[in-house]
DNA sequence: TCAAAAGTGTTCATCTTACACCCATGG
DNA sequence: CCATGGGTGTAAGATGAACACTTTTGA
Protein backbone atom coordinates (compact mmCIF):
# COMPACT_ATOMS: atom_id res chain seq x y z
CA UNK A 1 0.00 0.00 0.00
CA UNK A 2 1.79 2.67 -1.37
CA UNK A 3 1.81 6.13 0.51
CA UNK A 4 2.21 9.69 -0.60
CA UNK A 5 3.75 12.60 1.71
CA UNK A 6 4.01 16.39 1.66
CA UNK A 7 7.48 16.09 2.52
CA UNK A 8 10.36 13.17 2.26
CA UNK A 9 11.08 11.14 5.62
CA UNK A 10 13.54 8.78 6.81
CA UNK A 11 12.24 5.59 7.26
CA UNK A 12 12.12 4.34 10.35
CA UNK A 13 13.39 0.97 12.53
CA UNK A 14 14.12 -0.68 15.35
CA UNK A 15 17.10 -3.16 16.56
CA UNK A 16 17.06 -4.96 19.33
CA UNK A 17 20.73 -6.16 20.84
CA UNK A 18 19.52 -8.98 22.98
CA UNK A 19 22.07 -10.06 26.07
CA UNK A 20 22.17 -13.82 27.40
CA UNK A 21 24.40 -14.93 29.86
CA UNK A 22 26.31 -18.54 29.47
CA UNK A 23 28.19 -20.40 32.29
CA UNK A 24 31.08 -17.90 31.95
CA UNK A 25 30.69 -15.66 28.99
CA UNK A 26 28.54 -13.08 27.64
CA UNK A 27 26.26 -13.92 24.39
CA UNK A 28 24.64 -12.26 22.46
CA UNK A 29 21.71 -13.38 19.61
CA UNK A 30 22.56 -12.67 15.92
CA UNK A 31 20.35 -13.04 12.62
CA UNK A 32 21.78 -14.67 9.59
CA UNK A 33 20.36 -12.07 6.87
CA UNK A 34 18.42 -13.59 4.22
CA UNK A 35 17.74 -10.69 1.82
CA UNK A 36 19.72 -7.61 0.59
CA UNK A 37 21.56 -5.62 1.90
CA UNK A 38 23.95 -7.32 3.34
CA UNK A 39 22.52 -11.36 2.17
CA UNK A 40 24.28 -13.77 4.40
CA UNK A 41 26.10 -11.43 6.95
CA UNK A 42 24.48 -11.22 10.37
CA UNK A 43 22.95 -9.22 12.28
CA UNK A 44 21.38 -7.73 15.12
CA UNK A 45 17.52 -8.43 15.11
CA UNK A 46 15.24 -5.61 14.12
CA UNK A 47 12.84 -4.24 11.94
CA UNK A 48 10.39 -1.16 10.09
CA UNK A 49 8.53 0.55 12.73
CA UNK A 50 4.75 0.33 11.58
CA UNK A 51 2.68 3.96 12.09
CA UNK A 52 0.48 3.96 14.37
CA UNK A 53 2.47 1.13 17.06
CA UNK A 54 4.81 3.06 19.82
CA UNK A 55 8.64 2.91 19.52
CA UNK A 56 8.92 0.76 21.93
CA UNK A 57 6.12 -1.47 21.00
CA UNK A 58 7.36 -2.13 17.77
CA UNK A 59 10.73 -3.33 19.56
CA UNK A 60 9.09 -5.72 21.70
CA UNK A 61 6.90 -7.17 18.50
CA UNK A 62 10.21 -7.43 16.63
CA UNK A 63 11.96 -9.10 19.08
CA UNK A 64 8.66 -11.52 19.77
CA UNK A 65 8.60 -12.52 15.96
CA UNK A 66 12.05 -13.08 15.40
CA UNK A 67 13.44 -14.79 18.39
CA UNK A 68 9.85 -15.68 20.34
CA UNK A 69 11.04 -13.93 23.56
CA UNK A 70 8.51 -11.88 25.85
CA UNK A 71 8.13 -10.36 29.01
CA UNK A 72 12.31 -9.80 29.01
CA UNK A 73 13.64 -6.50 30.28
CA UNK A 74 13.71 -4.37 27.26
CA UNK A 75 15.17 -1.02 27.38
CA UNK A 76 16.01 1.77 24.69
CA UNK A 77 19.73 2.26 23.76
CA UNK A 78 19.77 5.08 21.81
CA UNK A 79 19.05 6.32 18.03
CA UNK A 80 21.52 6.27 15.19
CA UNK A 81 20.46 8.25 12.65
CA UNK A 82 23.20 8.73 10.21
CA UNK A 83 21.90 8.81 6.12
CA UNK A 84 24.62 6.29 5.05
CA UNK A 85 23.73 3.48 7.81
CA UNK A 86 21.82 1.92 5.20
CA UNK A 87 23.11 1.69 1.47
CA UNK A 88 19.38 1.88 0.57
CA UNK A 89 18.17 5.26 1.89
CA UNK A 90 18.55 7.33 5.06
CA UNK A 91 17.25 4.97 7.99
CA UNK A 92 17.06 5.93 11.37
CA UNK A 93 17.20 3.22 13.91
CA UNK A 94 15.96 3.16 17.31
CA UNK A 95 18.22 0.51 19.27
CA UNK A 96 17.07 -1.42 22.01
CA UNK A 97 18.94 -4.24 24.34
CA UNK A 98 17.59 -6.93 26.15
CA UNK A 99 18.47 -8.96 28.63
CA UNK A 100 17.18 -13.05 29.18
CA UNK A 101 18.94 -15.49 30.51
CA UNK A 102 20.17 -18.08 27.99
CA UNK A 103 18.93 -21.38 29.44
CA UNK A 104 15.17 -20.56 30.28
CA UNK A 105 14.49 -19.96 26.76
CA UNK A 106 14.74 -21.76 23.47
CA UNK A 107 15.11 -19.51 20.81
CA UNK A 108 12.49 -20.64 18.35
CA UNK A 109 13.50 -20.50 14.41
CA UNK A 110 12.87 -17.24 12.90
CA UNK A 111 9.51 -16.44 11.05
CA UNK A 112 11.63 -16.06 8.04
CA UNK A 113 13.59 -19.11 8.61
CA UNK A 114 16.62 -17.78 8.74
CA UNK A 115 19.28 -18.96 11.09
CA UNK A 116 19.44 -17.54 14.66
CA UNK A 117 22.22 -18.13 16.67
CA UNK A 118 24.40 -16.62 20.00
CA UNK A 119 28.05 -15.37 19.69
CA UNK A 120 30.20 -14.48 22.26
CA UNK A 121 29.94 -10.59 22.97
CA UNK A 122 33.87 -10.72 22.29
CA UNK A 123 34.01 -13.10 19.15
CA UNK A 124 31.21 -11.81 16.87
CA UNK A 125 30.81 -11.94 13.05
CA UNK A 126 31.51 -8.90 10.80
CA UNK A 127 28.24 -7.05 11.23
CA UNK A 128 25.70 -5.85 8.69
CA UNK A 129 24.84 -1.78 8.49
CA UNK A 130 26.76 0.16 11.78
CA UNK A 131 25.74 -2.74 13.98
CA UNK A 132 29.18 -3.25 15.18
CA UNK A 133 28.81 0.24 16.64
CA UNK A 134 25.27 -0.22 18.26
CA UNK A 135 26.48 -3.57 19.63
CA UNK A 136 29.36 -1.84 21.12
CA UNK A 137 26.94 0.95 22.62
CA UNK A 138 25.13 -1.48 24.23
CA UNK A 139 27.60 -3.81 25.83
CA UNK A 140 28.97 -0.38 27.45
CA UNK A 141 25.71 0.63 28.70
CA UNK A 142 25.27 -2.62 30.07
CA UNK A 143 28.60 -2.06 31.99
CA UNK A 144 28.11 0.83 33.17
CA UNK A 145 24.66 0.44 34.54
CA UNK A 146 24.96 -2.89 36.02
CA UNK A 147 27.00 -1.53 38.77
CA UNK A 148 24.20 1.50 39.44
CA UNK A 149 20.77 -0.42 38.53
CA UNK A 150 19.79 -4.04 39.75
CA UNK A 151 19.68 -4.96 36.08
CA UNK A 152 21.82 -7.70 36.26
CA UNK A 153 19.33 -10.49 37.63
CA UNK A 154 17.55 -10.17 34.14
CA UNK A 155 20.53 -12.51 33.14
CA UNK A 156 19.70 -15.10 35.76
CA UNK A 157 17.19 -17.55 36.34
CA UNK A 158 14.85 -16.78 39.16
CA UNK A 159 17.04 -18.28 41.84
CA UNK A 160 20.68 -18.29 41.50
CA UNK A 161 23.29 -18.68 43.70
CA UNK A 162 26.04 -15.74 45.27
CA UNK A 163 28.53 -17.19 43.33
CA UNK A 164 26.47 -17.15 39.83
CA UNK A 165 25.81 -13.55 41.05
CA UNK A 166 29.21 -13.01 41.37
CA UNK A 167 30.62 -14.44 38.32
CA UNK A 168 28.00 -12.45 36.31
CA UNK A 169 29.26 -9.25 37.46
CA UNK A 170 32.80 -10.54 37.01
CA UNK A 171 31.88 -11.88 33.03
CA UNK A 172 29.99 -8.29 32.76
CA UNK A 173 33.06 -5.84 34.34
CA UNK A 174 35.26 -8.17 33.04
CA UNK A 175 36.99 -8.31 36.05
CA UNK A 176 37.28 -10.49 39.53
CA UNK A 177 35.63 -9.98 42.29
CA UNK A 178 36.66 -10.99 45.80
CA UNK A 179 34.36 -13.05 47.04
CA UNK A 180 34.09 -12.15 50.72
CA UNK A 181 33.13 -8.31 49.93
CA UNK A 182 31.20 -9.21 47.02
CA UNK A 183 28.66 -11.30 49.50
CA UNK A 184 29.10 -8.62 52.47
CA UNK A 185 28.28 -6.37 49.69
CA UNK A 186 25.26 -7.72 47.85
CA UNK A 187 23.39 -9.16 51.72
CA UNK A 188 23.87 -5.45 53.07
CA UNK A 189 21.65 -4.35 50.28
CA UNK A 190 18.92 -6.75 51.68
CA UNK A 191 17.06 -7.00 48.40
CA UNK A 192 17.39 -10.84 47.97
CA UNK A 193 15.34 -13.02 49.54
CA UNK A 194 17.23 -16.26 51.20
CA UNK A 195 15.08 -18.92 50.07
CA UNK A 196 14.70 -22.36 51.53
CA UNK A 197 16.14 -24.45 49.09
CA UNK A 198 19.58 -25.48 47.38
CA UNK A 199 21.39 -25.97 44.30
CA UNK A 200 20.44 -29.71 42.59
CA UNK A 201 23.00 -32.00 41.12
CA UNK A 202 26.07 -30.45 41.62
CA UNK A 203 29.07 -32.82 42.40
CA UNK A 204 29.98 -30.80 46.10
CA UNK A 205 28.19 -28.67 48.36
CA UNK A 206 25.44 -27.66 47.18
CA UNK A 207 24.87 -23.70 47.36
CA UNK A 208 22.00 -21.95 48.55
CA UNK A 209 19.61 -20.04 46.25
CA UNK A 210 18.53 -16.65 46.57
CA UNK A 211 15.89 -14.48 44.52
CA UNK A 212 15.66 -10.77 43.92
CA UNK A 213 13.44 -9.14 46.09
CA UNK A 214 12.26 -6.90 43.37
CA UNK A 215 9.47 -5.17 45.52
CA UNK A 216 11.74 -4.38 48.50
CA UNK A 217 13.83 -2.84 45.97
CA UNK A 218 11.39 -0.31 44.89
CA UNK A 219 10.54 0.69 48.25
CA UNK A 220 14.00 1.33 49.54
CA UNK A 221 14.66 3.30 45.97
CA UNK A 222 11.84 5.62 46.70
CA UNK A 223 13.68 6.25 50.25
CA UNK A 224 16.44 7.12 48.34
CA UNK A 225 18.43 3.93 48.57
CA UNK A 226 20.54 3.40 46.06
CA UNK A 227 22.02 -0.01 44.45
CA UNK A 228 25.82 -0.11 43.63
CA UNK A 229 28.14 -3.05 43.47
CA UNK B 1 7.53 18.21 -3.33
CA UNK B 2 5.47 15.46 -2.53
CA UNK B 3 7.04 11.68 -2.13
CA UNK B 4 5.48 8.37 -2.44
CA UNK B 5 6.73 5.47 -0.31
CA UNK B 6 5.97 1.49 -0.64
CA UNK B 7 5.19 1.73 3.06
CA UNK B 8 4.32 4.54 5.29
CA UNK B 9 6.53 5.73 8.07
CA UNK B 10 6.26 7.47 10.59
CA UNK B 11 7.69 11.27 10.64
CA UNK B 12 10.70 11.86 12.36
CA UNK B 13 11.75 15.45 14.31
CA UNK B 14 14.48 15.82 16.55
CA UNK B 15 13.79 18.62 19.77
CA UNK B 16 16.54 20.31 22.25
CA UNK B 17 15.64 21.05 25.42
CA UNK B 18 18.23 23.25 25.74
CA UNK B 19 19.51 24.36 29.92
CA UNK B 20 20.78 27.47 31.22
CA UNK B 21 22.52 28.28 34.63
CA UNK B 22 21.10 31.89 36.12
CA UNK B 23 22.56 32.75 39.35
CA UNK B 24 20.37 30.84 41.16
CA UNK B 25 18.48 28.72 39.31
CA UNK B 26 18.06 26.36 36.48
CA UNK B 27 16.45 27.43 33.34
CA UNK B 28 15.32 25.89 29.93
CA UNK B 29 15.02 27.60 26.88
CA UNK B 30 11.05 27.60 25.22
CA UNK B 31 9.36 28.79 22.54
CA UNK B 32 6.11 29.59 21.96
CA UNK B 33 4.62 28.15 19.19
CA UNK B 34 3.06 29.86 15.90
CA UNK B 35 1.24 27.27 14.87
CA UNK B 36 -1.38 24.45 15.16
CA UNK B 37 -1.18 22.38 17.01
CA UNK B 38 -0.82 23.89 20.35
CA UNK B 39 -0.80 27.12 18.81
CA UNK B 40 -0.11 29.77 21.54
CA UNK B 41 1.47 27.01 24.05
CA UNK B 42 5.66 27.00 24.98
CA UNK B 43 7.19 24.14 23.54
CA UNK B 44 10.65 22.80 23.53
CA UNK B 45 12.60 23.91 20.19
CA UNK B 46 12.46 21.50 17.34
CA UNK B 47 12.14 20.55 13.92
CA UNK B 48 11.58 18.19 10.82
CA UNK B 49 14.77 15.62 10.14
CA UNK B 50 15.32 16.29 6.73
CA UNK B 51 16.45 13.08 4.94
CA UNK B 52 20.46 13.42 4.36
CA UNK B 53 21.10 14.93 6.94
CA UNK B 54 22.14 13.20 10.25
CA UNK B 55 19.56 13.13 13.15
CA UNK B 56 22.76 14.56 15.25
CA UNK B 57 23.34 17.10 12.67
CA UNK B 58 19.43 17.73 12.77
CA UNK B 59 19.32 18.83 15.97
CA UNK B 60 22.32 20.95 15.54
CA UNK B 61 20.59 22.62 12.88
CA UNK B 62 17.42 23.35 14.82
CA UNK B 63 19.25 24.68 17.88
CA UNK B 64 21.11 27.43 15.33
CA UNK B 65 17.98 27.87 13.55
CA UNK B 66 15.37 28.70 16.22
CA UNK B 67 18.28 29.96 18.53
CA UNK B 68 21.26 31.05 17.31
CA UNK B 69 23.33 28.75 19.54
CA UNK B 70 26.28 27.05 18.45
CA UNK B 71 29.72 24.96 19.53
CA UNK B 72 27.56 23.86 22.42
CA UNK B 73 27.10 20.54 24.31
CA UNK B 74 24.42 18.42 23.01
CA UNK B 75 23.59 15.08 23.71
CA UNK B 76 20.90 12.44 22.74
CA UNK B 77 18.32 11.85 25.31
CA UNK B 78 16.05 9.84 24.32
CA UNK B 79 13.84 8.87 21.31
CA UNK B 80 10.01 9.32 21.94
CA UNK B 81 7.61 7.26 19.69
CA UNK B 82 4.13 7.10 21.18
CA UNK B 83 1.27 7.32 18.46
CA UNK B 84 -0.52 9.58 19.96
CA UNK B 85 2.30 12.51 21.17
CA UNK B 86 1.16 14.64 18.40
CA UNK B 87 -2.04 14.94 16.99
CA UNK B 88 -2.19 15.10 13.17
CA UNK B 89 -0.31 11.87 12.96
CA UNK B 90 2.31 9.72 13.96
CA UNK B 91 5.56 11.69 14.80
CA UNK B 92 8.47 10.28 16.62
CA UNK B 93 10.53 12.74 18.25
CA UNK B 94 14.37 12.20 18.92
CA UNK B 95 15.02 14.62 22.40
CA UNK B 96 18.34 16.13 22.60
CA UNK B 97 19.80 18.12 25.52
CA UNK B 98 22.20 21.11 25.84
CA UNK B 99 24.33 22.75 27.77
CA UNK B 100 24.83 26.51 27.70
CA UNK B 101 25.30 29.56 29.81
CA UNK B 102 23.30 31.71 29.92
CA UNK B 103 25.46 35.13 30.29
CA UNK B 104 27.39 34.11 27.81
CA UNK B 105 24.85 33.66 24.54
CA UNK B 106 22.30 36.25 23.60
CA UNK B 107 19.12 34.24 22.05
CA UNK B 108 18.16 35.61 19.04
CA UNK B 109 14.66 36.05 17.88
CA UNK B 110 13.48 33.13 15.87
CA UNK B 111 13.06 33.06 12.30
CA UNK B 112 9.79 32.43 12.89
CA UNK B 113 9.22 35.60 14.55
CA UNK B 114 7.97 33.45 17.21
CA UNK B 115 9.15 34.64 20.85
CA UNK B 116 11.74 32.26 22.51
CA UNK B 117 12.43 32.88 26.62
CA UNK B 118 14.06 31.35 29.71
CA UNK B 119 11.87 29.69 32.41
CA UNK B 120 12.84 28.43 35.21
CA UNK B 121 12.87 23.98 35.21
CA UNK B 122 10.56 24.26 38.36
CA UNK B 123 8.32 27.04 37.01
CA UNK B 124 7.54 25.88 33.60
CA UNK B 125 3.86 26.66 31.96
CA UNK B 126 1.57 23.95 30.20
CA UNK B 127 3.94 22.61 27.45
CA UNK B 128 2.57 21.25 23.79
CA UNK B 129 2.86 17.84 22.82
CA UNK B 130 4.44 15.69 25.66
CA UNK B 131 7.46 17.75 25.89
CA UNK B 132 6.95 17.94 29.49
CA UNK B 133 7.89 14.49 29.77
CA UNK B 134 10.97 15.45 27.52
CA UNK B 135 11.74 18.11 29.79
CA UNK B 136 11.02 15.75 33.03
CA UNK B 137 13.65 13.20 31.62
CA UNK B 138 16.35 15.62 30.49
CA UNK B 139 16.04 17.03 34.01
CA UNK B 140 16.64 13.85 34.96
CA UNK B 141 19.55 12.88 33.25
CA UNK B 142 21.03 15.82 33.88
CA UNK B 143 20.96 15.26 37.39
CA UNK B 144 22.19 12.06 37.05
CA UNK B 145 25.05 12.44 34.10
CA UNK B 146 26.64 15.80 35.87
CA UNK B 147 27.79 13.48 38.96
CA UNK B 148 29.87 11.77 37.35
CA UNK B 149 31.19 13.17 34.36
CA UNK B 150 32.25 16.90 33.88
CA UNK B 151 29.27 18.45 31.94
CA UNK B 152 28.72 21.29 34.36
CA UNK B 153 31.11 23.16 33.33
CA UNK B 154 29.38 23.93 29.82
CA UNK B 155 26.87 25.59 32.15
CA UNK B 156 29.23 28.35 33.22
CA UNK B 157 31.44 30.98 31.68
CA UNK B 158 35.10 29.24 30.40
CA UNK B 159 36.46 31.14 33.73
CA UNK B 160 35.08 30.42 37.00
CA UNK B 161 35.15 30.57 40.75
CA UNK B 162 35.41 27.35 42.96
CA UNK B 163 31.60 28.95 44.45
CA UNK B 164 29.98 29.22 41.05
CA UNK B 165 30.81 25.75 40.33
CA UNK B 166 29.80 24.76 43.69
CA UNK B 167 26.25 26.79 43.79
CA UNK B 168 25.79 24.74 40.10
CA UNK B 169 25.92 21.27 42.22
CA UNK B 170 23.69 22.95 44.54
CA UNK B 171 21.10 24.05 42.28
CA UNK B 172 21.01 20.62 39.89
CA UNK B 173 21.29 18.33 42.45
CA UNK B 174 18.58 20.67 44.81
CA UNK B 175 21.28 20.03 47.85
CA UNK B 176 23.58 21.82 49.57
CA UNK B 177 26.73 21.23 49.90
CA UNK B 178 30.06 22.09 52.09
CA UNK B 179 32.31 24.22 50.82
CA UNK B 180 35.47 22.99 52.09
CA UNK B 181 34.75 19.34 51.23
CA UNK B 182 33.34 20.61 47.60
CA UNK B 183 37.17 22.53 47.21
CA UNK B 184 38.83 19.22 48.49
CA UNK B 185 37.40 17.01 46.16
CA UNK B 186 37.37 18.73 43.03
CA UNK B 187 40.54 20.58 43.11
CA UNK B 188 41.87 16.93 43.96
CA UNK B 189 41.04 15.45 41.31
CA UNK B 190 43.32 17.87 39.36
CA UNK B 191 41.12 18.83 36.24
CA UNK B 192 41.47 22.52 37.10
CA UNK B 193 44.02 25.22 36.21
CA UNK B 194 44.03 27.72 38.69
CA UNK B 195 44.74 30.84 36.83
CA UNK B 196 46.40 34.15 37.66
CA UNK B 197 42.80 35.75 37.56
CA UNK B 198 40.57 37.03 40.20
CA UNK B 199 37.25 38.01 39.59
CA UNK B 200 36.36 41.52 38.64
CA UNK B 201 33.98 44.11 39.96
CA UNK B 202 32.64 42.27 43.18
CA UNK B 203 31.70 44.06 46.83
CA UNK B 204 34.01 41.65 48.55
CA UNK B 205 37.19 40.02 48.20
CA UNK B 206 37.64 38.93 45.02
CA UNK B 207 38.01 34.60 44.00
CA UNK B 208 40.14 33.26 42.37
CA UNK B 209 39.41 32.07 38.62
CA UNK B 210 39.64 28.19 37.23
CA UNK B 211 38.79 26.73 34.09
CA UNK B 212 38.07 23.14 33.26
CA UNK B 213 41.55 21.32 31.93
CA UNK B 214 39.66 19.60 29.53
CA UNK B 215 42.80 17.71 27.95
CA UNK B 216 44.00 16.64 31.23
CA UNK B 217 40.72 15.02 31.94
CA UNK B 218 40.74 13.19 28.44
CA UNK B 219 43.83 11.73 29.68
CA UNK B 220 43.27 10.56 33.03
CA UNK B 221 39.77 9.42 32.13
CA UNK B 222 42.01 6.92 29.80
CA UNK B 223 43.98 5.99 32.66
CA UNK B 224 40.53 4.91 34.15
CA UNK B 225 39.91 8.04 36.26
CA UNK B 226 36.89 8.39 36.91
CA UNK B 227 35.11 12.07 37.59
CA UNK B 228 33.12 12.11 40.75
CA UNK B 229 31.46 14.34 42.61
C1' DT C 1 39.11 -40.04 50.74
C1' DC C 2 39.37 -36.76 47.40
C1' DA C 3 37.96 -32.96 44.49
C1' DA C 4 35.24 -29.00 44.14
C1' DA C 5 32.98 -25.27 45.52
C1' DA C 6 30.43 -23.12 49.82
C1' DG C 7 30.73 -20.30 53.38
C1' DT C 8 32.68 -17.16 56.78
C1' DG C 9 35.74 -12.24 59.89
C1' DT C 10 39.22 -9.23 60.76
C1' DT C 11 42.51 -5.71 59.87
C1' DC C 12 44.24 -1.74 57.62
C1' DA C 13 43.85 1.93 54.51
C1' DT C 14 41.02 5.17 52.33
C1' DC C 15 37.33 8.14 51.78
C1' DT C 16 33.49 10.87 53.62
C1' DT C 17 31.47 13.93 56.71
C1' DA C 18 30.91 17.44 60.05
C1' DC C 19 32.32 21.60 61.59
C1' DA C 20 34.15 27.42 62.62
C1' DC C 21 37.11 31.02 62.14
C1' DC C 22 40.10 34.64 60.10
C1' DC C 23 41.03 37.28 55.83
C1' DA C 24 40.65 40.46 52.00
C1' DT C 25 38.08 43.80 49.66
C1' DG C 26 34.95 47.54 48.30
C1' DG C 27 31.46 50.53 49.69
C1' DC D 1 34.53 50.01 59.91
C1' DC D 2 31.41 46.93 58.36
C1' DA D 3 29.20 43.70 55.31
C1' DT D 4 30.12 40.12 52.18
C1' DG D 5 31.90 36.29 50.55
C1' DG D 6 36.91 33.89 50.16
C1' DG D 7 39.68 30.70 51.85
C1' DT D 8 41.51 27.09 54.95
C1' DG D 9 42.42 21.91 58.42
C1' DT D 10 41.36 18.30 61.49
C1' DA D 11 39.18 14.52 63.79
C1' DA D 12 35.77 10.82 63.88
C1' DG D 13 33.11 7.66 61.44
C1' DA D 14 32.03 4.87 57.46
C1' DT D 15 33.34 2.35 53.67
C1' DG D 16 36.36 -0.44 50.72
C1' DA D 17 40.17 -3.75 50.00
C1' DA D 18 43.06 -7.48 51.08
C1' DC D 19 43.43 -11.89 52.65
C1' DA D 20 42.98 -18.07 54.06
C1' DC D 21 40.97 -21.65 56.08
C1' DT D 22 37.21 -24.99 57.37
C1' DT D 23 32.95 -27.31 55.88
C1' DT D 24 29.91 -29.89 53.04
C1' DT D 25 28.82 -32.96 49.50
C1' DG D 26 28.86 -36.31 45.69
C1' DA D 27 31.62 -39.21 43.10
Amino acid sequence: MPVKYKYPRPALTVDCVIFGLDDDELKVLLIERGIEPFEGKWAIPGGFVVPGESVDAAARRELLEETGLKNVFLEQLYTFGDPDRDPREHVVSVAYYALTNLAGHEIKADTDARSAAWFSVHDVPELAFDHDKILEMALRRLQGKVRYQPIGFELLPPKFTLTQLQKLYEIILEKPIDKRNFRKKILSMEVLIELDEIQQGVAHRAARLYSFNEKEYRQKEKKGFSFEL
